[in-house]
DNA sequence: AAAATCTTGACAAAATTAGTCGGGATTATA
DNA sequence: TATAATCCCGACTAATTTTGTCAAGATTTT
């Protein structure tokens, strides 16, 4: 699985933009750097993926900048996080079937599963449930359910 | 979060105990590094963590090796992992309640809610589990979940 | 024209992860 | 008791990845 500060950054600064963005005014990168403290030429780099990926969209020139280009209950997590990172995969093989000589490895399944767990949870999180801080509504059975400590 | 490779050879390399162990026989390192085509230095560094953590017992000179201490049915992934890796956290802020001046970083709950998805999810899977391929049963409802492509 | 801003690719620095090494301790067995 | 098999340990290095920088350019507003 890839989720580095990489994506961590690019959620934040969209919430930035979520937060700050009044109707369909654009917002420079340095305002965002320097709210949330990060470095604008890393930012930089960031918004050309969430561009291409079509999350936001830009104009240059003064008064430019970016916009979301939906509203922040249309833009899952998930997406944005795919965005910057090269990939979200938490098998050792990368999905190959035949990752341990022919056959799959004993551990394949596992990974594979608990790549849609994190994804499903991602994919049904949008910036505003962020903002709004609303938890992903998932009922799940407490059978056997270890709590952590 | 950290789920690198050395989590996963750990996975990986205690199903091979599960599946090769028969009764309290000790199994050797080599053993699973030739099977399991793993660096058989790297493998020694793992156990020696899962030995601290109580997950395997160890028995010195001929004969000697390693096995499961418990049922491969009463031991989960999530200790496994943790037992290897440094920490399993996905907040930025590993933790801090003040992570950005002051307040909570915007992203902290998100990460929060993401590990402890994950946790759960490791925390109910048992190696045998791995083993007999079984998924882990977590009912959720299907309302607005996007499915993965 | 000037200033503000995005755009790009390549590069460099830092951090992390993966893996090695040398030496030691313990134990079964011949 | 010697030998070989095995675990045990800490420190180190190598490789990879991530993080972040830089220089130069393109647009657009004023």
């Amino acid at each position: 699985m890839r989720l580095t500060t990489k994506g961590r950054y690019a959620v934040t600064a969209l919430l930035d933009l979520s937060l700050y963005q009044s109707g369909k005014k654009f917002i420079s990168i340095s305002q965002i750097a320097s709210r949330q403290a990060m470095p604008v030429s890393y930012l930089e780099q960031l918004f050309r993926n969430l561009r291409r990926a079509g999350i936001v969209e830009s104009a240059r020139g003064p008064g430019g900048g970016y916009r979301l280009s939906r509203p922040s209950t249309e833009i899952n997590v998930s997406e944005v996080v795919a965005s910057v990172e090269d990939k979200m995969d938490a098998t050792q093989c990368g999905g190959a079937t035949d990752c341990n000589s022919g056959k799959r490895c004993l551990t394949h399944d596992l990974w594979t599963e608990l790549n849609e767990q994190v994804d499903s949870f991602l994919l049904n999180k949008s910036l505003q449930d962020v903002i709004k801080n609303k938890r992903t509504s998932l009922s799940r059975k407490q059978e056997g359910l270890i709590v952590t400590g």
